[in-house]
Formats: C-alpha cells, structure tokens, sequence
RNA sequence: GGUUCCGUAGCUCAGUUGGAUAGAGCAACUGCCUUCUAAGCAGUAGGUCUUUGGUUCGAAUCCAAACGGAAUCACCA
C-alpha cells in the first residue's frame, strides 16, 4: 500500500469520526474507474445509516473535509455515493521518489516464518508431460513470491521412485530391452524408460485379448495376464532386496534421474531437498502404531488399520493394510514427519494436482487428530489438470504432450519469430541461443501461470502459444525497450517535484506503488496469478506513456528525468516481478 | 448416487474481503514506423456474467435450487 493511500485512510477514518462519529476500522480505497476524474474512490454507502445523511451529502462533506486538513489532495468529485479523489502531482511525485529511493522496494520484510514447498513430484516410470510443466512452473513460482514475501522458503521434490508402476518399466525393459542404454540409443534417460512403460501396456493389452479369446472375463483376465504376474513379483523382489532387481532398478533410476535433470535445468526449477519414496516409504508405519495406541486408529479383525473421519464429513480410510505394508497415506503421514524433522518449517505447502484433493483432506485431518506440530499450516496448493483437444493425456497410452519437446517447440517457435523480426543483430550465438531460451520459455510459463491454478486449462498443440498481445514476451519486450532507452539516458538525477504529470505518468506510478502489496497479497493466496497479471498491467500502462510521451528527447530537463526515472523503475518491478514466475527478461530483443 | 471444483465475448482468460456503463488478449475490420525497439499504440465490432429464486441501497461476486462439465469416493500411487 502506497504512502499516499495510507494517508487518505487515516485522513478518512479521522473525517468520518469527527464530522459523523463513525468509527472504523478500516478504510477501503479503491482505483478510481478509468470514465471518472479522480485516483482513488471512497464508496459511502455503507455510512448512510449511521450519518443519517444522503450518500452524496456525506461524500461532500468528506471531500471538503479532505480538501482542508489533507494537503496532497487536489480537488475531489461525488458522484452519487462515490467519493473521487485526485491527489496534486506533488504528491504522486513524493511518492515516486520515496519508491526509487528505497534499497529494498521489491523484498518485504522478514516474517521470521519457514514454509515448505513441496512440487514436481515426478514418478521415476516415465517423463515429464505438460501437467508436470504446469506443477513445476507453479511450485516453483510460489517459491519465488514467498521468499520475496519475506518468508524463508525450503523447495522439496518427493520423487516417486518405487512401486508396481516403476516395475512394470523395467520388466518391459529386461523383456525387449536388448541391452540397450541412453548412449546405444541416442535417448534421453527418462524418455528411454517411458518407452518401456508403453511397451508394458502394449503387451499387457494384447495378454488381456488373448485370455479374453479364450472365453475370460475381461476383469478376470486383467488380473490374470502373465506379464502383470510376472511384474507384481518383481515388487516383491524388490522390497525383499533382490540383487538383480536392485541393480536394474538402480540403473533404470539413475537414466531416469539424469533425464530429470536436463528437463529441469530447461524449465528453470531447482530443489533445495530431494525425497525419495524408496526411502521414506516405511516411516509412516511408526506413527501408525502411535496412533493405534493413542485410539486416533482402529483396527479391524483382519489386521488392517483405519481412522474414522465421519464426524469430519468423510468416511473411514484405511492407513495400513492387513499384510502390514504401506499404503499412500501411510507414506505421506511419514514423509511430513521427516519435513519437520528436518526443517521445522511452520507452513507446509503441498503443490499437487486436483485428482488428490480428496487424499490430502484426509491426510490433513489425519495429522490434526494425531496432534502432531506439523498438523498446523498445511496446504495443499491444487491445480487442475491440462487437457488436450482429444481429452485427457494418458502416459502409459502415449497421449501426453512431452514437456521436452513442448519446451523445444517453444524455443524454436522464438526463433523463428525472432528472425522473421530480424531482431538479432549484434548477438553473438551464445546470446541469440539464450535469447530464445528465454522468450519460449517465457511465454510458457506465462501462458500456464496466468491462470488461476483450480481451473482446468485446455492446451491445442495445434494453436502455439502466442507472442503477442497477453503474453510472456510482451512483458519481457517491454523490459528490453526500457534497457534500451536506459542506455542512452545518461546520469539519471534526483526528482524534483516541482512538476506536472500526464495521466499515463500518473497511472504508472500508482501502479509501482501498489508492487509491494501485490507480492504480499501473491505470498498470502500462493497465486502467481496475481503477479502474472500486474506485470501485465503495468507493460501495459508503460506502453502507452512510451507511445504518448518522448523521454529522450524531451526539452524539459525536469521532465526529462522524470520519465527516465519511470522507465528504469518500471523496468526494474518488470524484471522483479516476471522473476517471480521463474521467467528471465533479457536487455535485448 | 455422495462429496469437491469449474461455468464471464466466437476462442483463451482477468475481475482480491459485494460498488459506478462487466475488462484484457487472440481471431475480424480501420488507422499509426525519416523521432526513444511496431513482439508496440490508438480505434470499430463483439455480453441475458449457464438458468431461476433469495439476501440488500447495490450481486459476475454471498445463499439456495436446477442445468452443463471435471475430479474423487481402491488393502493403486
């Protein structure tokens, strides 16, 4: 919250009491609509009873009483029951300086409070799709906005590296594998993997068609195939530790995790801690037992155990099954042990698709009922799934958008848009390479984070994803037009104040003034959204002062430099803010 | 069937505690590059905010119901 508003609305609450002996607690301002005169809009409905006076009576007597005990007001208007305020460019002025000033305009305080984010969450049987672009982009977005919201942020990735869908790829891999590795093939780890877990459901089909030719039921004939057999005693072999499985494991994981490893270092997301399933999959079983002894769980003659959250609204869950192994919550009961464990972190904040909504209620409600400390601040940040024309992408029949390749595309579509533009000259092949790294990924990451993340998005392959108009690049074009204004502008002096604004001026610099608390309200609903969309704004609004004004060659050297100082600003929250949604804004392009 | 989420322009989406004549972009059409990067700017056109009822000075926003779509309700993860 801007200076400027923090002193109408004490100004306001002062006014309200003296003149109506109102008291509130606080004072909502809102932008004035762009069609009124005015910045600022007090609505006074709400005072009408209280005053006993008509709503225009009141906002009359509010503007006047501004008009004499507020000096950075201007003049105001009422219409109907709005109060309008326009603010003396002095003011606005003040307010640029103090923001141009400030060492740390962009970082808000320290809370002193530790969160832990948790996203990517990949399973080690196949690589990363579109939907993973979507969870990385978002969990490490949320990162970013939290750190600058003045939190300590930990980033954990729980990679899912165990289980029968992990044994169904490399049985299909020690069937048809032939031997052949990352290098033999020319595959990148995890797509070599992938192939496998295809080729287990392709063979796994035609098992089931068989057995369905020789007259058995269809589910009948699911459980049966061979190949599924054959796969559900590889678990077993694993969890007892069998060399030969282990070794294959282990070197089908390390494919895979190499391949993560490019993938990630493409989309711009690192991790502070990796979990493994394979190593935290067991530790729930302990707070079972603890549960079990303090009557949070039951369990039922055959051995398993439950909870019963039906005085929640949901129903009994299983926890443990009758042979005793782990079941998903089990693990995840474990596995925020081990996060507190280690990092103490007050707020957890899980970033997880909507599939799951239901999982984590449950296992929220299942940590309040243990009274564990971690049973407090937890989140599940849900996001809904992105859909194809043809409906929803499904890894194990190959109808997924592979997020390497997407990335790909994207890079090369920047290409050749930026060729067609001729816009590199002067680069070197290191620069134009980063270059288009940087707007195809831009306008990736803003295509899937402006988005309110519950919403399911549709992505049509066939329609690329613009450049122009509400787009990752537009933004990052706006930053390299004000770098390349910058580096003509010379020393850049102190404001002085005594000057007049355009109303695009002003507009800008009401904009820059709302970015801390547009970090905060980000940090406070996790939305990178929020962000997304107030760096579209304000390219926007700069966009339109840089067509109606001329900064360089302005005659007024006073004015001059105001403009500058707005450009180098603007550029400076752009570059903060597009940093916050994990997308880079280049000096050129 | 129970629960949860979603429904705003032809398409993709904003709309933060209820406020003025519901906003952008894309697509379509018109203008603007011998002045700071035209991936830009200005403009035209496009709406029963799914529907119905309720709450109130005021509802896209809150409540209820209906309709449409999605997810989930596994001793899978």
């Amino acid at each position: 919250m801007s200076t400027i508003q923090q002193t109408l609305q004490e100004q306001l609450a002062k006014g309200l009491h003296e003149l109506f002996s109102i008291e509130v607690s606080e004072i909502v301002l809102q932008e004035t609509k762009k069609e009124f005169e005015g910045a600022y809009t007090l609505v006074v409905f709400p005072y009408t009873k209280q005053a006993g006076k008509a709503p225009a009576a009141i906002a009359t007597d509010l503007g006047e009483y501004l008009m004499a005990n507020c000096g950075i007001v201007k003049t105001f208007q009422v219409v109907q029951g709005f109060l309008n305020i326009s603010i003396h460019d002095s003011a606005w002025l003040d307010l640029l300086a103090s923001v141009a000033s400030d060492k740390n305009p962009f970082q808000i305080e320290s809370k002193g409070e530790k969160v832990l984010i948790e996203y990517s969450s990949p399973n080690t049987n196949k690589p990363l799709h579109l939907g993973h672009l979507r969870n990385n982009f978002l969990g490490f977005s949320v990162a970013q906005i939290l750190a600058a919201g003045g939190y300590d942020v930990v980033k954990t990735n729980l990679v899912n590296d165990r289980g029968i869908h992990i044994c169904k790829s490399m049985l299909a891999y020690q069937l048809f594998g032939n031997n052949e590795t990352p290098e033999t093939s020319g595959l990148k780890g995890d797509h070599l993997v992938g192939k496998y877990y295809v080729a287990f459901d392709v063979a796994y089909k035609e098992e089931i068609a068989e057995l369905k030719a020789k007259g058995l039921e269809e589910e009948q004939a699911k459980k049966q195939a061979p190949i599924l057999l054959k796969a559900q005693e590889m678990l077993l072999k694993w969890e007892q530790g069998d060399e030969e499985v282990m070794n294959l494991w282990n070197t089908m994981n390390a494919w895979v995790f190499a391949g993560f490893e490019k993938s990630y270092k493409t989309m711009g997301v690192s991790f502070d801690k990796i979990y493994r399933e394979s190593n935290t999959y067991l530790l729930g079983k302990q707070i079972v037992d603890e549960g079990l002894a303090s009557g949070v769980f039951f369990q039922k003659p055959d051995g398993s155990v439950w909870i019963n959250l039906e005085a929640e609204g949901l129903d009994e869950k299983l926890v443990l099954r009758k042979d005793g192994t782990s079941v998903y919550i089990t693990q995840d009961m474990g596995t925020a042990q081990l996060k507190y464990t280690d990092f103490k972190a007050s707020q957890s904040v899980y970033v997880v698709g909507n599939e799951q909504d239901y999982h984590f209620e449950v296992l929220f409600h299942i940590l309040k009922k243990l009274n564990k400390p971690f049973s407090q601040g937890n989140f599940h940040l849900s996001y809904g799934m992105v859909d194809l024309p043809s409906g929803k992408m499904k890894s194990r029949e190959g109808t997924v958008v592979d997020a390497d390749d997407l990335m790909a595309e994207m890079i090369q579509t920047a290409k050749d848009r930026t060729l067609e533009l001729g816009k590199i000259d002067g680069f070197t092949e290191v620069e134009s390479n980063e270059l288009f790294h940087n707007l195809g990924l831009g306008a990736l990451k803003y295509f899937l984070l402006k988005v309110e993340p519950k919403k399911r998005m549709l992505f049509n392959p066939e329609e690329s994803i613009d450049f122009q108009g509400n787009t990752g690049p537009f933004i990052q074009y706006t930053h390299a037009r004000i770098c390349s204004i910058l580096r003509k502008a010379g020393t850049i002096n102190s404001i002085n104040t005594d000057s007049e604004l355009a109303s695009s001026e002003q507009e800008l610099i009401y904009l820059l003034g709302e970015y801390k608390a547009i970090i905060a309200t980000a940090a406070a609903n996790f939305a990178p959204s929020v962000i997304a969309n107030y760096a579209y704004d304000l390219a926007k609004t700069f966009n339109k002062f840089y067509n109606e004004m001329t900064i360089l060659s302005e005659e007024n050297e006073v004015k001059r430099n105001i403009r500058i100082i707005l450009a180098d600003l603007t550029g400076k929250t752009i570059q903060h803010a597009t940093s916050l949604l994990g997308i880079v804004s280049p000096n050129r392009m």
